[in-house]
DNA sequence: GTGAAAGAAATCGTCGACAGTTCCTGCGCA
DNA sequence: TGCGCAGGAACTGTCGACGATTTCTTTCAC
């Protein structure tokens, strides 16, 4: 191999370079986001980052406007509010499937999941807690096989992901929530799609609610 | 204006002209889309039809499998019922949320609709009939003033505009069908939140019932 | 000083060319 | 005949350059 390659890195490489920034809050919210100079930065062509910043565009986490560049989309609580209920609407729907399809193997895996939550809720342990919350909402997703409410619930959950944080340390918050995460795993458990669905929309109207006050 | 523009259609055109193509069958479900004979088709850069297709991929009309190049995606029959599933829930958040929202013009508008629909039902006038109901949906969702769930609502109903158009001509269908329409504008001209959830599940769970058995 | 207009700078948008990848085809060989 | 393996055709992917648009700055008349 004679001839090196002069290429940077390639368009999902910088796409998902971006992405991370903006999630980790290394680019913040409403941040511009000039072409050349973020290519520079990575040291990746324009047309990759133009490329990325497009992708990125379509998944919401961007915003641009013709001509006059791209920003870092920042999502109003109203927004927040909307992406939530319409999570509500998603994670119904897959929680009523999730019971009606769910197999031995995965009612195993998600009694180990509701121990691990509240011991891990007993111990204090926050971080690994919040971590295990979302493996509730992300194992009922993936029982449900519901392909076009998952990938949707995806791009939700990348948008929403900095109001998701400051939930997550939202005082008083965490208590009622590790029962309501129990109530939604013992109904699926039970393979009774009613009580699912409904112990879902119970939890993520709790999430609204508390959303709604943040200010 | 000596120097005329040698700039042929921009990116922003060919995707709508593709995107039309797509939606009129024009090009086939499953059709292979080359680059280079989109660009001599319309007379556009390959650029621009390079990101036409990059943006309808987003939007969940084409399918693109890297370095293999793209096609019209075909929805399966399993896949709109999931988009179905998706929009009963987020239509009924609409109702509820118009139920919620409606005002008096609107209230007055939707009426003038309810009308119109029974007229173009009983002259067994199909074509604008069937536009009629459309509205009703539309106008459910606009009064609703939910940005992100008529977003989300729009691109699903671009993704199954072909099963959409199947249906519209399926035999039997039609009858019930001006009724529920009917009873969801009453829950919202009612202002009643729960009925028109309700109207509007039913509604859709109807649609999703005739879907499945359409092969 | 103020405001309009001209000019300059910054940045996005588009293009054609070339590089890289996949897929097909035909050839040699068992 | 069947199989592997060049070689080439058909595409997609990436790049740097140029053109267009917006935004900032300067200039000048009133």
């Amino acid at each position: 191999m004679t001839t090196m390659s002069v290429q940077g890195a390639s368009s999902a490489d910088v796409t998902g370079q971006i992405r991370e920034a903006i999630q980790t809050g290394r680019y913040a919210p409403h941040q511009r986001l000039i072409e050349a100079d973020i290519s520079d930065q990575f040291g990746a062509s324009r047309s990759a980052v133009r490329n990325a910043l497009l992708t990125l565009s379509s998944e919401g986490l961007v915003e641009r406007m013709p001509n006059k560049g791209a920003r870092v989309r920042s999502v109003t609580i109203d927004e927040a509010v909307e992406i939530a209920e319409v999570r509500m609407g998603l994670e119904a729907l897959c929680a009523r499937k999730a019971a009606e399809l769910v197999d031995d193997d995965e009612i195993a895996s998600l009694r180990r999941l509701r121990a691990d939550m509240f011991a891990a809720a007993e111990s204090g342990n926050h971080l690994t807690y919040s971590e295990l919350k979302n493996a509730v909402h992300q194992s009922v997703q993936q029982i449900s096989r519901h392909h076009t409410a998952v990938l949707l619930l995806e791009r939700l959950r990348a948008q929403s992901a900095r109001h998701q944080f400051r939930l997550a340390l939202h005082p008083g918050r965490g208590l009622d929530s590790v029962h309501e995460h129990a109530a939604i795993i013992d109904a699926v458990v039970a393979r009774d799609p009613d009580a699912a669905e409904s112990a879902m929309r119970v939890h993520l109207a709790g999430v609204i609610e508390v959303l709604r006050t943040l200010d």
